[in-house]
DNA sequence: ATGTCTTTGTGAACGCGTGCACAAAGATAG
DNA sequence: CTATCTTTGTGCACGCGTTCACAAAGACAT
């Protein structure tokens, strides 16, 4: 994802839509957990259910993959996580360094879901000398004058960030400099990346902004509920420009 | 967000899409550091950049909120600062609980973002007795008993879940049943709720997975490029459904 | 073998979001 | 006051994603 660019232009891989891709994460877990309780089969509408999508959905997105289903009995659980985790990807392994061991960092770092899937924290790195060869989760932090090496060594290609906003940046350019093609951003910041280069970020801040939004939007409707008798449709708003 | 939804089928709340609303943030952030460094103006390709949008898309967004910009200008920061916060409900006070204190709950905890906007962390609640009475980030830990009480009497309407996936539904259920009408999860479990509540989710693992998806697919055209010659067009893939 | 019944896979319609391109608005200079 | 120049606000077209609705496919019973 490039500078100002955050959806993907033609990027349908093989065809495969990208708000599909990020729906099969979410088929794949409830699969496993079918799996779990030995579910042989699932049908679109349970799965659906599982899942939280719609089930017309669900099978147009499983036709992307390809015909894995059986009409009038439904789809092999086993075969479809089979199916699921070979296209995103899972059924190798990729070694993940996390970057900036603070609050948010440590918490991921002791995170066991990480694990669950193919995802491996092949290292933990902070720029703080104090906290270098200091054990996290198990893992001894290393110091930010390694990365390159790490990266390079581990063959790393997808990287965490969890430093303050101001370093993002700066980090964000090493790990690309280094070989690093993806990275999960926590930091506040839009990261400028060159083509090629995939950027996710996870936001808590604005997360919770949408949230007020709305809760301010179910607050105002229905006090308008209660004062709508009484003015004009439109509530206080200074229809003119100040300064 | 009821069960199963996950898209908004007519909350174009003041004909504002939701879209411009997922964005309205990130123009919030830009314009607040621009605001510092007491910058006036500014133009909609200036401010478009720094959020790392499309020019013609923020004019637009902004196009929702009213006329704000003056032509051959561009936008006063500070007028615009306070337009989007209030639109956003950010004009007001939001207190939040957070559900779960464990190594997320705790970072989630210690994070300083939360204050820096309207929201502030009202209570922090676990299940774990061990944990009642302990501080975290200068705050002692409540007992879940005392999860209704809390609600009601700081008058929560958000409520932030980092219990593991087992737990979160019922937490779930009882913070909506408490009066709580907005969800952040970050438990990965689909959370079925009322209409008229809103769940936001965070998903570590998910993002991870989109990123593999996109990795792989790079290795695999690098792959392609190199044995385009050799095979046909189609790698491996077993054309045939066993079982 | 034939019929019934369930469930998939998908064509088609629709709506939302995006981005182009430009007219209108207003600032600024002469 | 007029001309020029900058930048907004938006009409329009296009593409993606969602959903409906149904024909085709296959399981299963008789
Ligand atoms: N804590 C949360 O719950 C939370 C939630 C949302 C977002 N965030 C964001 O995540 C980031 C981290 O938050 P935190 O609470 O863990 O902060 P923190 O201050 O506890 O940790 C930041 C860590 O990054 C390290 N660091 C600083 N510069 C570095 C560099 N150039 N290279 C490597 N490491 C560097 C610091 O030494 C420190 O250990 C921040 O950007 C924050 O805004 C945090
Ligand atoms: N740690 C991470 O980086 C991370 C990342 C992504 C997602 N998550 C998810 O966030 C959740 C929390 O992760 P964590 O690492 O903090 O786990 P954790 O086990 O450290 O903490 C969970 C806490 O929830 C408390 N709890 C359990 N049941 C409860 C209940 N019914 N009511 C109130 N509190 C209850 C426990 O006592 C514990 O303190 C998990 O669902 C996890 O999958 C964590």
């Amino acid at each position: 994802m490039a500078t100002g660019r955050n959806h993907r232009p033609a990027t349908r891989s093989r065809g495969i839509p990208e708000a599909t891709v990020a729906r099969l994460p979410l088929y794949l877990r409830a699969l496993t957990a079918l799996s779990e309780r030995s579910v042989p089969t699932v049908s679109s509408e349970e799965l659906a259910a599982a899942a939280g999508v719609n089930s017309a959905k669900l099978r147009k997105d499983f036709s992307y993959l390809g015909s894995y289903g059986t009409r009038g009995v439904g789809y092999d659980v086993e075969y479809l996580v089979y199916q699921i985790s070979r296209e995103l990807g899972l059924t190798q392994d990729w070694p993940v360094v996390i970057v900036g061991i603070g609050n948010l960092g440590a918490a991921l770092a002791n995170y066991g879901g990480f694990a669950s899937r193919g995802f491996r924290v092949a290292a933990l790195i902070d720029a703080d000398p104090a906290m270098a060869g200091k054990p996290v989760a198990g893992m001894p932090v290393q110091h930010a004058d390694e990365l390159e090496k790490i990266i390079s060594d581990n063959g790393v290609s997808i990287g965490v960030i969890a430093t303050p906003a101001g370093a993002a940046q700066q980090v964000c350019e090493r790990l690309v400099a280094a070989g690093v093609t993806s990275i999960l951003n926590f930091a506040p910041t839009v990261l400028s990346v060159p083509d090629g280069v995939d950027v996710r970020k996870v936001d808590l801040s604005i997360e919770l902004q949408i949230l007020a939004f709305h809760e301010q939007r179910k607050a105002g409707e229905e006090a308008d509920a209660e004062a709508a008798s009484r003015k004009g449709p439109d509530g206080d708003m200074p229809a003119v420009m100040p300064a």
